[in-house]
This record gives C-alpha cells, structure tokens and sequence, in this order.
DNA sequence: GCACGCAAAATTGTAAACAGTTTAGTCGAC
DNA sequence: GTCGACTAAACTGTTTACAATTTTGCGTGC
C-alpha cells in the first residue's frame, strides 16, 4: 500500500505515524498520557511536532486532548465502538458489493491467499498470524472497491477499533467462524453478485462486533470513564 | 447544535473552527496558500495554533500541506468529489433509513417545517436561504439518525463538498427538484418506511451529484491541478 | 528580447524559552 | 493517625527565536 516514505514528509507526520504504530502494537496503553517531553527525547526531535501530531490523532479518535491536561490515548466507549461497528459494516458492505461487479482474476487470486493464509492459521491456533491476515484481508478489499473516500473512511474507524479489538480472536473456534464468513464473501465476489456480496459483509461485520462484544466481560468501556482519575 | 463554546477549548480549536468557516464562506479561495504569519497576525495568535488547525485541516482534506512550501486550500479532484458523493448517499441513506424507524413527532415537525422553509425559499428564488436550509435539514436528519460516527463522517465530508457545490442551486428549478426529493424522503420517514427512506436518501444524494456534475462547465478539476504552479 | 543564474527577501520547519495550570509531596493542625 | 492546606515540581499552552528552504527580483550573457 503506501509503506514507502523515503522523507518527503514533514516531521509531524512522521511523528504520527510512529505514536499511532505504538498505540496499535500496545507499547502505549489506553488510559495512558503522551507525555511531550518524553515522546520528544525519545523520538529525537522537539515538542512542537509531538504536540502536532497528538492534535492529528485527536481528529481520528485515537486520543482525546484535555485543557491543560494533556492528550490522552482514548478507551472507546462501548457506544462508541457500537456505532462504528454499523459504520464499517455499511462501507465494507458497499465495498464488497462494488467490488463484485469489478473482481479481477488477479485480486481474487490475492484474497483467496489470504483466506488460506488464515485458514492456516486458525487451524494452528495462530491468533497473531489470523490477526495480521485478517485486516489484510479486509483491506484489500477495500482498496480494490475504486472508492478511494469510502476506504480512506473505513481504514480510519478500522484503526479506531483495534485500540481493544485484538484480544477477540484469543479462540480457535472465534478464528474458524469468522473465517467462513470471509469464505462467503470471496465466493459472492467471484460469482459477481452485488447484493449478495453486501450482505454477507454486513453479516460479518456484525459476527465481529459480536465477538467484540462477547470478548468484554466487563473492562472499562464508561463514556468518561479511564480518561482522568 | 454544538454552537455553545465559552472558551473551555484550546486556542489551536478556535483557530480551526475560524479557518473552516473561511474556507467555506470564501474568504479563502480554493489553490491559495495559508500564510501562517499572516493569518496569526489577523487572528491576534501565535504561528503555532495556526500551524496546528492547518495540519487538523489537512487531516480532513480541506488542505493540502506540501513540505517547506505550506497548506493550500484544496481544489478537490472531480474523481474524488465523485467517490464523496457515493459515500455520502451510502451514509445518508443509511441515516435516513434508521430515523425511519425512531423517528418522533418533535423531529417530524423540525424537518417539516424545514422543508417548507425550502419551499418558500425555492418560490422566492432565494439561493442563499435554500442553501442553508438544505444544510440544516440533512444535518437534522443525520443528528436524529442515532449514530455519532456515521454523522461525523457525513458532516466531515459534506464540508469538504461544499468548496464548491455552493453554486450548485443558482436557479429556481434546480431548488424545487431538490426539494422535491426532500419531500419524499420526508413522507418515507414519516410512514415509518426505512428502506423507502433509504433509497430515496440514496436518489436525492444522486441528483446533487448530478446537479454538481451539471454546474461546472470545464473548471480546474484535475488530480493534481490548482496546487502550485 | 529572452533565458539563465545569482542574491536577497519571504516563508516554512524546528527548536528553545516563558507563562499559567495542574499535580504531587510535605508539613502542620486536629 | 488522618485530613487539609500550602509549597514546589512537572507539564502543558503559547510565544518567540533560529535555521533551512523556497520564492522573487535583478542583472548579465547570448
């Protein structure tokens, strides 16, 4: 995708990519404050840029910026993360439906790898391979729906979720049902059907927010809730 | 709305708030570049909170920031004006189709008396009038649709639309076949019809695109057109 | 007359400095 | 021993200053 940047960048974006790196791999836990001066030294560059890029962060939900407080990296409200769930639901389903109607031999190729790719890995109990493969999957198809808006939208709110979302394929059996749902995805893809397409995707978007939903017992999900003590 | 701000947010927020409204009342033109010093100086700030709204604009897609030359007003490329309208119909469709289902007395009577505020605005040629109606009539709808993140992305993309679609009601016919749509939308929402409501969120999103399409003759639309020279 | 090149001005990117607020710790009173 | 107030440290918000790049204007050469 786009993983090249020789340095045409400015430093602040360069910054937000590495915090959003860590905010994803878990090296910074929800709850926790970005500290200027910390982030500062240890990326070798000045506060300005950190403070930049926490603001960027801001705008996609990843963190929330209190007066005088400081940026804090968010813990979703579950309400929150319900009503993203029927977001990416709608654009995923779109997606799938646009791209039956424009599959080609050679992307279909590359999502069937994937899915083996993970059938693979939950038959081996690889939850962080499945993981990996998974979003690919998702991605891909994205990028090959021709709607460069609807996927830009989608990879937002997807990375939004994933802030709590990794620890729902601890299961073999969570990885297998999830995984026949992208079987009937790849299948309605190939045969060209739109509308099936589409409703298989939202179907299985909604199977992932029922396991999201069943992998919280009860950890902190309040609207304020995890932000201050 | 949200329009209550006694001071409890950052500078850098105002800032941003104060450089949308800019861009689109026209203040600032589409291709021209934010000079930071000059619009810190105008707005009586330093160039840092201006220099962080740019970069929360240019995550928004309002600007485009290029290394050591600064943040241009973007002139958004048709194919992308294209994919925004498809997302938009997909969102307010979607929004649409689930107020159908919720919808209350009080809501039916705000969007109704909208409507005929668009009527009235249609018969008296009033663009100006029609245009900020019909804002706030999607805008209601999609508030009343009980989905925080799907309304979100609407508002964000619509006001990146709106760099140009301003023009788009210049004559009275095109305002009544506008609200002509809203009509039927209105009456589905009413009958408690979601996937009515859907696919004439759906129409009615197709016909400003068409309505876009039809108002610009040959402007400066290609992808990378209008940024510098 | 036009193009090329060089130099000065302007502007952005980054870093450092200052002011105000929040947080933590300590001392004292009850 | 515990609660509360006061003081100091830490941190953020903002401003200011410096370095690097770009743009512009002018002069020279062809």
């Amino acid at each position: 995708m786009s993983t090249i940047d020789p340095a045409p960048h400015p430093l602040s974006a360069r910054v937000r990519a590495e915090l959003e790196r860590m905010i994803i791999d878990g090296t910074l836990s929800p709850g926790e404050r970005l500290n200027e001066v910390a982030l500062a030294k240890q990326l070798g560059v000045s506060r300005g840029p950190v403070r930049e890029a926490a603001r960027l962060l801001e705008r996609v939900g990843l963190v929330t910026v209190i007066l005088n407080r400081g940026a804090f990296i968010r813990t979703v409200p579950l309400d929150e993360a319900l009503d993203t769930y029927a977001l990416n639901a709608l654009l995923f389903g779109f997606g799938c439906a646009q791209l039956a109607d424009s599959i080609t031999a050679d992307q279909a190729l590359d999502l069937r790898g994937l899915y083996e790719g993970m059938e693979a890995a939950a038959a081996a109990n690889a939850a962080e391979k499945f993981f990996t493969l998974n979003i690919a999957f998702h991605e891909h198809i994205m990028a090959f729906a021709r709607n460069r808006q609807v996927e830009a939208v989608y990879l937002q709110q997807t990375r939004k979720l994933m802030l709590f979302r990794r620890r729902s394929f601890d299961r073999a059996a969570t990885m297998a049902e999830s995984n026949a749902g992208h079987r009937r995805i790849l299948e309605a893809l190939m045969a060209g059907a739109p509308e099936q397409a589409r409703l298989y995707a939202e179907e299985h978007t909604r199977g992932g927010r029922a396991r999201f939903l069943s992998a919280i017992e009860a950890p902190a999900c309040g609207t304020a809730a995890n932000l201050p003590k």
